[in-house]
RNA sequence: GGGGAGAUACCAGAGCGGUCAAAUGGGGCGGACUGUAAAUCCGCUGCUUCGGCUACGAAGGUUCGAAUCCUUCUCUCCCCA
């Protein structure tokens, strides 16, 4: 099965170039897929455009990640209704960083002659000049090309305007595919599908200066089935950075996913095969409740993003969080064992003493702690019933709690609905 | 430079002198049901020592009383030059 079949029995494929596949199946060839640091992680919402380079690297293809040294500093207006803000280029050094630093581990970097390359877009515009820039690269393109662009239309028409520095980043990213065709033989730029404008500037870029050849291939954007945005939680984006998404946290992610969204994704974010995956599809639609496609799914992402051994305590802190397994199961652990199961989940320190004194329930919840960002919001969940410690329910916000609900002499577990649980460690 | 429109809670958006902590919708959170799903239903959605306090771009002013009226300022958008 060559890339573009396999992307699109997937259903990652959005928009492909005619003589795209052509281009493909004539033998190995090089592609590469840009990702900005906007952030120090990158997040779920990346890893469409992951997967979709390991597939270019499957089909034994070379595939580049780019990272945007360059075009991070300018800032792409694809999908955004207003201006952005620039990063100073300290942070954007550390993002960065960072980024490259989890790219790496998803390709191959030592397969021979379609091993992975990263390059940033930084080290041929940090010497390229304005009038340079204006001149080799603005005179190729019409503004009236660059504004038909609906990412420039939109924001024309919007009400919000646009900044010069924006308009021209299709140019930046066109520049970027004209030189990596250029010097790295890179016929062919992918993405999402937000960013079909500016891989079309690259390869109209590339037929008017060069009168050369590039391709170019688009995935679908992901979606939740309620046409919602995939990736959020209620404590914000999911990163691949484990200090920022606990591998616990990230696990139940993907461990949450709906039915119908399961099945798209098991297509999207794992390399299992075509028979594979409908023999789970079937089996899933016998037993829903068993979840079978959620729990494949989540453990295949896990373990590629944070690998074996914290996928099997993601797997133990579920069990227990989510199991049958009593309160009482923590007694017969250590401490270690105890904070080991915690790992992923939130937790804070209070001292003993306030605990001997007695402390009330909202007070504990949301001045000890920060579980609560107030104590009347403390107040409306547990009026809900929406607050458990150890398990009990909170009958009313005047409790007083005492050395009593310390767990092993030392901890206290809350919980804020059914599924975020909190760990107060008391010393 | 000239003219116009506007700035309200997380977002959209009503309110146009008291009854406004501010309609309505969305989002979010919690509950019930369930499979840690979807759909549905219900509750909550500024802070609080529960007496109040701080809020409708900012600062002043008028008034017994202002999100609502006046002045100045700041910012945004649109049109013209």
């Amino acid at each position: 099965m060559n890339f573009v079949e396999e992307l699109t029995w997937r259903g990652m494929l959005h928009t492909i170039m005619p003589g795209t596949e052509e281009m493909l199946n004539k033998g190995m060839a090089s592609g590469y897929i840009g990702f900005d640091p906007t952030a120090d992680s990158l997040h779920v919402g990346h890893l469409t455009q992951i997967m979709t380079l390991i597939h270019f690297q499957r089909a034994g293809h070379k595939p580049f990640a780019l990272v945007g040294g360059a075009t991070g500093m300018v800032g792409d207006p694809s999908g955004k209704s207003a201006e952005r803000n620039l990063l100073s280029e300290d942070v954007l050094q550390h993002n960065l960083e960072a980024v490259k630093a989890q790219l790496t581990r998803f390709l191959d970097f030592d397969s021979g002659m379609n091993s992975a390359e990263m390059v940033n877009n930084y080290d041929w515009f940090k010497n390229f000049t304005f009038l340079d820039f204006i001149r080799d690269v603005g005179k190729h393109i019409t503004v009236n090309y660059m504004m038909a662009k609906d990412s420039v239309k939109k924001r024309l028409e919007g009400d919000t305007g646009m900044s010069f520095t924006e308009f021209t980043y299709q140019l930046v990213q066109g520049y970027d595919f004209y030189y990596l065709w250029k010097h790295h033989n890179c016929t062919i730029q992918m993405g999402g599908s937000d960013q079909w404008g500016n891989i079309v500037t690259g390869t109209e870029f590339i037929r008017r200066k060069d009168a050369g050849e590039a391709f170019a291939l688009t995935t679908q954007l992901i979606k939740k089935a309620d046409g919602t945005k995939f990736g959020k939680t209620e404590s914000g984006a999911v990163w691949l950075d484990s200090e920022r998404t606990s591998p616990y946290q990230f696990y139940q992610f993907w461990l949450n996913t709906t039915d119908l969204d399961a099945k798209a994704y098991i297509r999207i974010f794992t390399l299992y095969d075509r028979a594979v995956i409908e023999a789970w599809e079937a089996e899933h639609d016998a037993a829903p409740h068993t979840r079978i496609l959620q729990k494949a799914l989540a453990k295949d992402i896990t373990i590629r993003v944070h690998g074996e051994a914290q996928y099997e305590k993601a797997i133990k802190s579920t069990d227990f969080m989510f199991g049958s397994v009593g309160i009482e199961f923590l007694n017969e652990l250590s401490n270690e064992e105890v904070l080991e199961l915690f790992s992923g989940v939130p937790n804070f320190n209070l001292p003993l003493a306030d605990l001997q004194a007695g402390v009330n329930i909202s007070d504990l919840l949301a001045v000890k702690t920060s579980i609560f960002p107030s104590k009347g919001e403390a107040k409306k969940t547990i009026a809900g019933g929406g607050v458990s410690i150890n398990r009990e329910k909170v009958a009313t916000a005047d409790d007083v709690y005492s050395t009593s609900v310390l767990i092993n002499n030392k901890f206290v577990v809350a919980q804020k609905g059914k599924k975020n649980y909190f760990l107060i460690i008391v010393e």
